[in-house]
DNA sequence: GCGGGTGGTCATCGGGTGTAGACATCGAGC
DNA sequence: GCTCGATGTCTACACCCGATGACCACCCGC
């Protein structure tokens, strides 16, 4: 679909995707790379945070990213890669996940309701096949996640800091990915304000 | 169920695993289905255990089994019935894992250190691609982990008996998937006697 | 003996994966 | 106008998976 409508593309086509790299630049190009790049992006962030590296297929984020599945071996030089790269631009937007801090776990939750545990949360229980995702998504949940709680238990003077904060993080994973697994049906359908209470005291 | 019911008095045990070219036919291959279900089942069992369902293939089982992985079809119906007879081979030799029980847990933990934490643990992580396994696992896990613990908390009057037993297998699973995952060093290094304390205080 | 059923081997199928590479098309600069 | 690099499309490859069925080897009962 979407008409070539032959050589000269006098009408605007009305991009169906706006693109937007706008800020003042350009006008938006119909072959705009940087936009591509953008879309797959986004997709495999939303992809593999649903299913995981493993299960999300280089056909699926083209498909949802409306590009050509060929387009991640050209921009970011694979699947892994691209992967990397994900992690790399969440790296910016995503806060510490301080597990002690009641609001913080509320949103983490929340996020974790609406988005999906996300690649980073499942790499604790399993490790990925390709070495480099691995080694990203392994590095990001101790940079996020395991990181601030050692610093915690350090500051507490707790010899077994780093154990622990490990333990809370793995216990912490286990429950968020189980009720989004579904295979544990109270724990999948239990209403946010009751489940929380009951994490909070799990973990401390 | 598998039983040699033949009048062929060969045991089944004395088969070796020549199955080496290099290693000669010294010694005259039996033919003997029951101990090649056996070895499948065995093999399989194994497998599933270290590395979930999806992640183990038909070829690795038949490998280690040391039979042709066509086997696994002919005589299971297939890998996710192979998966089943698996659940219900270990049915009769695995006993309840009550969480609360000191010394339960410990087995527990033991066994997941020396065998892997099984396809059971693993599918309230994640579902399993084929339905069937995935049933089968769900219904396994229930039985085996969560049914006991709701139990006890309905028996203490407990309103969330259901949600509370359901968190404290998740959190319970994390924790040991991420122990053998690897990829939180801490947990996967820490000594068994220095965790369960931990364990134990974390499920409380 | 020997026939036939049982057990095992093997090539292959159909489907899915990531990605490479040829080709087509656009758009900017000369 | 034109060229030519950048961008997008599409086919195809090489590899994996689970499963199938034809074919062969063995061994018991006759």
């Amino acid at each position: 679909m979407t008409e070539p409508t032959g050589p000269r593309p006098t009408a605007a086509e009305a991009a169906p995707h706006a693109t937007e790299p706008a800020a003042g630049r350009t006008a938006p190009r119909r072959r705009d790379a940087a936009a591509s790049r953008e879309r797959l992006l986004r997709a495999a962030g939303e992809l593999f945070g649903e299913r995981g590296y493993d299960r999300t297929t280089a056909r699926d984020i083209g498909e949802r990213a409306g590009v050509d599945p060929a387009m991640i071996a050209r921009y970011f030089g694979g699947k892994a890669l691209l992967f990397v790269a994900v992690l790399r631009a969440e790296d910016r937007s995503e806060s510490f996940a301080d597990l002690f801090d009641a609001d913080r776990l509320a949103g983490l939750v929340s996020r974790f309701d609406r988005q999906g545990p996300g690649p980073v949360a499942q790499v604790a229980v399993r490790p990925y096949e390709d070495p480099d995702a691995y080694a990203a998504a392994a590095a990001e949940l101790d940079r996020r996640v395991v990181g601030p709680l050692r610093e915690r238990f350090v500051q507490e003077g707790d010899e077994q800091a780093a154990l622990r904060a490990e333990l809370l993080t793995a216990a912490f994973v286990g429950v968020v990915l189980a009720r989004r697994a579904g295979t544990l049906p109270h724990l999948a359908a239990a209403d946010r304000d009751e489940l929380l209470p009951l994490i909070r005291r799990l973990l401390d």
